[in-house]
DNA sequence: TGTATTTACTAGACACTGTCAAGTATGAAT
DNA sequence: ATTCATACTTGACAGTGTCTAGTAAATACA
């Protein structure tokens, strides 16, 4: 005990709460039992927080600078290596990945500074579509492309967390292989139209 | 008041449950309002659903046997016309969709009724994209190739409901003239390889 | 027709939750 | 030395899911 002043206890109650929404998911964490985790009062993690909600902006703040950072890290190998580190992302970073992706949880408008990243995230991923078609593509089709890339990427992100995916096709001998495989797929659509 | 007996308080309580989950999310579901809003004891929706979780693998039956039937009667129009058909599901269907995919609510694989209707909508997308493939096609493609088709249909059709999506692309004149542009990109795909 | 059983509920209680309000100890600033 | 903000603790309240125990009516069966 006692880790809560020595260690922080803001970072502590973040890790606790991205723990349990990588194995439960998010809509189990409860203020006490973090509370309960980090060995404080029930009343503690308000003071960092604010809320409920509070936490599950921290998290997505956190999560969307990471992905942001993944995104913008890839972009120099082309849309199918982002595609994938999307994925890897995913896959990597279930608790946070979990949370962002739920507005119900927490709107995103209400907090700025979590708003910043989501931004930045989104802005690479566009961004490297707009490059590869050219910058003289049309507004409609660079959006059309953009919400194509984002659709392959999270659509398999998703389905690979949470859905049925993997249960479904039976025999998946490489999961990497398929995320590469799909990548690729969806990256030269764009290369071809 | 007393249309529990008349209307059959099973109905009543899944279409409540729906339309809440369409409206606020599903997590906002409680039993007592459900009960509440039929005019009924706060124990009376448990003898129709059991406990809680009873309730969403009720509406992910209904959703799954809805969505199975929308793309059965899309894929004689070819996987194009497919992946439109299972986002305009999505749409159409917020609150059961919205179920559906949240695994974390009921573990569809405790109720064989509802998982039977999951795999009837998987087996009519694979089925149809294996079709387009060839019948002589490997397995692991025919794999890669569903998933890929999955991927992009399901991941349009989670950000365009709650995802941010829209809000980040900022115009998007005509959604549905987005949906068909994806969906196009995807089919091609799948037709040029 | 009389009785047993199942169906479809109601009523009360328990542990748990998020959150409001109020108190306390500790450090820094004036 | 006193004010003040920080970082908590304690207590209470309404709301939740669900267990247990009832009840009233329909149905099945003898």
């Amino acid at each position: 005990m006692t880790s809560a002043k020595t260690d922080g206890l803001r970072r502590q109650v973040l890790d606790a709460a991205v723990a349990i929404a990588a194995t439960s998911g998010p809509d189990v964490i409860s203020m006490r039992e973090v509370a309960r985790l980090a060995g404080v009062s029930h009343q503690a993690p308000y003071h960092h927080f604010g809320d409920r909600a509070g936490i599950f902006a921290a998290i997505s703040e956190e999560g969307f600078r990471l992905l942001a950072e993944a995104i913008e890290a890839s972009t120099t190998l082309g849309t199918a290596a982002m595609c994938e580190a999307y994925v890897h992302f995913a896959l990597a970073h279930k608790g946070h990945f979990r949370v962002m992706m739920r507005n119900d949880l927490c709107s995103l408008e209400d907090y700025p500074t979590a708003l910043i990243q989501a931004d930045r995230a989104f802005n690479a991923l566009r961004n490297e579509v707009t490059v590869i078609l050219g910058e003289d593509s049309h507004e409609d089709d660079a959006n059309a492309h953009t919400a194509y890339m984002w659709s392959v990427a999270h659509g398999l992100a998703t389905l690979l967390l949470d859905g049925p995916l993997l249960k479904k096709l039976g025999s998946v001998a490489d999961i990497n292989a398929l995320i590469t495989n799909v990548a690729r797929k969806a990256s030269s659509t764009i290369i071809h139209l």
